[in-house]
RNA sequence: GACUCCGUAGUGAAGUGGUUAUCACGCCUCCCUGUCACGGAGGAGAUCGCCGGUUCAAAUCCGGUCGGGGUCGCCA
């Protein structure tokens, strides 16, 4: 009967079996000790049997084997208990040597990432790089548990389309059985219209994005996490929504891993004490960053990457807050499905940006369906189109004020940990270059 | 797409014109009874990304090409 490494503690005394991967070898002459790793971590085995040593001959790191031996407490061992009179049982021979060594910090060098994603099945058996994804994990559950305790359904929505549903970003085209089909950009037609039925929706998945953009911040494949709600008095209650969020899923992230986060080096979790994340208009920000840096952004309908990062900086430092709202949009930025404030030539649309990185974007969506048609039509767009026909019947049949996010979950992972590249928060990145593994 | 930087053992790095290309880790052999990025001695391992050029001489300089990084642009 197989116990885990975590178990090991609690058997002092009994003779207990272990099955893993060889983790590390250490010979020492007359003893040798071996890490053993399974799914909790490591166990510490110590051999005196030269025989049972002799079993390990050519065989590298990362052959599966079983060992039993006998619990025992020690308080030179990690985890205060280690296994002796130790009997080996080799699984899987490995005599290959592997390319990279696991056992050490596997590096993240800018210049270096390529070989991290060519060895990507080896070095995801770091326990330290593992943890990134752990948490990755946990943050994204710890969004579902939220949004399910604020009445969201969560739905899954197709990412083969008929068609580009919109002129932004590049789309991959493809072959569908010989017509042109589309990757979605993002679920953003399919979660609006699930607001006429369940007035609060979301959904983590793919959206895919053929820009060539080379960036630490792009992947051609990426995880949204996208949210609609309906019935919202204005702009102001999507903001909210979306700060609280967030602001709960860092401090959950922070209270259970804390230990985790502190040996990857992330900073320390600073967070408004109001519980208010603080918004400035893109305008302030223009001309805040302009005074701060003579650099004069005040033409800029958006914001540039080094404005993100000022102002990020200057909430951390002057208001003790790691996010921070940038609003209003100015008009000429605006899609046709975004709701304007014509009179004040803005759009209701908010970038939520934490450690110095637009991390989701909040707009405030146009309901009504004949100033759809009419902005549509103003965009261009053949409002017939398999793309937009049936997203229409949703407006033309009953939509209330609605509002969400696309909120990037590989940004979010990324910034949580302190990473400098989005790539090092995904498991396997696509990017314009990168297609394997 | 633009600009810019970089390609040297399996991995990470040093080497800016001159004998046999240097170091660390890993690997192999031997020694080592409390290691935990163990330690010690020895060894193997590199057509210096590729093609061409300059030169008595090229990892090093020049041109091209392929691959990668960074920044900007683009970006639901």
């Amino acid at each position: 009967m197989r116990i885990l490494s975590s178990d090991v503690v609690s058997h002092i005394g009994e003779t207990v079996r272990i099955e893993g991967w060889l983790h590390k070898k250490r010979l020492l002459g007359g003893l040798t000790f071996i890490n053993v790793r399974d799914r909790r971590g490591l166990t510490q085995v110590v051999i005196k049997d030269k025989d049972e040593v002799e079993k390990l001959r050519g065989l590298q790191i990362g052959t599966v084997l079983a060992v039993e031996g006998v619990s025992t407490e020690e308080p030179r061992a990690p985890g205060g208990a280690e296994l002796h009179d130790a009997k080996l049982e080799i699984m899987v021979p490995v005599t290959d040597e592997p390319p990279i060594e696991i056992d050490k910090p596997i590096q993240h060098k800018a210049e270096n990432l390529d070989t991290l994603f060519e060895y990507r099945t080896l070095n995801i058996r770091n326990l330290q790089e593992q943890k990134i994804f752990k948490l990755r994990g946990s943050l994204t559950r710890s969004i579902r548990q939220f949004l399910d305790e604020h009445e969201f359904t969560e739905i899954d929505t197709p990412k083969l389309l008929a068609g580009a549903t919109e002129g932004g970003a590049e789309v991959f085209k493809l072959d569908y059985f010989g017509k042109e089909a589309t990757l979605a950009q993002s679920p953003q037609f399919y979660k609006q219209m699930m607001v006429g039925a369940f007035e609060r929706v979301y959904e983590i998945g793919h959206s895919y994005r053929a820009e060539p953009s080379a960036t630490s911040r792009h992947l051609t494949e990426l995880t949204m996490l996208d949210i609609e709600m309906g019935f919202v008095s204005g702009h102001e209650e999507v903001l909210d929504m979306v700060g609280d969020m967030t602001q709960h899923v860092l401090r959950e992230a922070y209270d259970k891993h804390g230990d985790d986060l502190k040996s990857l080096n992330a900073p320390d979790l600073k967070l408004p004490a109001d519980g208010k994340v603080p918004r400035f208009t893109v305008a302030q920000i223009h001309e805040m960053y302009t005074k701060a840096t003579k650099n004069d952004t005040t033409k800029e309908k958006d914001l540039i990457p080094d404005e993100e990062k000022w102002i990020c900086e200057y909430a951390r430092k002057e208001l003790g807050s790691d996010l921070v709202f940038a609003t209003e949009f100015p008009i000429e930025a605006a899609k046709f499905y975004h709701m304007v404030d014509a009179e004040r030539g803005v759009v209701f649309w908010g970038d939520l940006l934490f450690r110095g990185l637009e991390i989701a974007t909040c707009p405030l969506r146009e309901h009504n369906y004949d100033k759809m048609i009419e902005q549509m039509t103003k965009a261009g767009l053949d409002v017939e189109h398999p793309g937009y026909k049936y997203y229409l019947q949703a407006f033309r049949y009953g939509l209330p004020m609605h509002g969400g996010c696309g909120f990037g979950i590989d940004r979010l992972v990324e910034k949580t940990i302190g990473l400098a590249n989005v790539k090092e928060a995904t498991l396997f990145p696509r990017d314009i270059n990168r297609l394997a593994p």
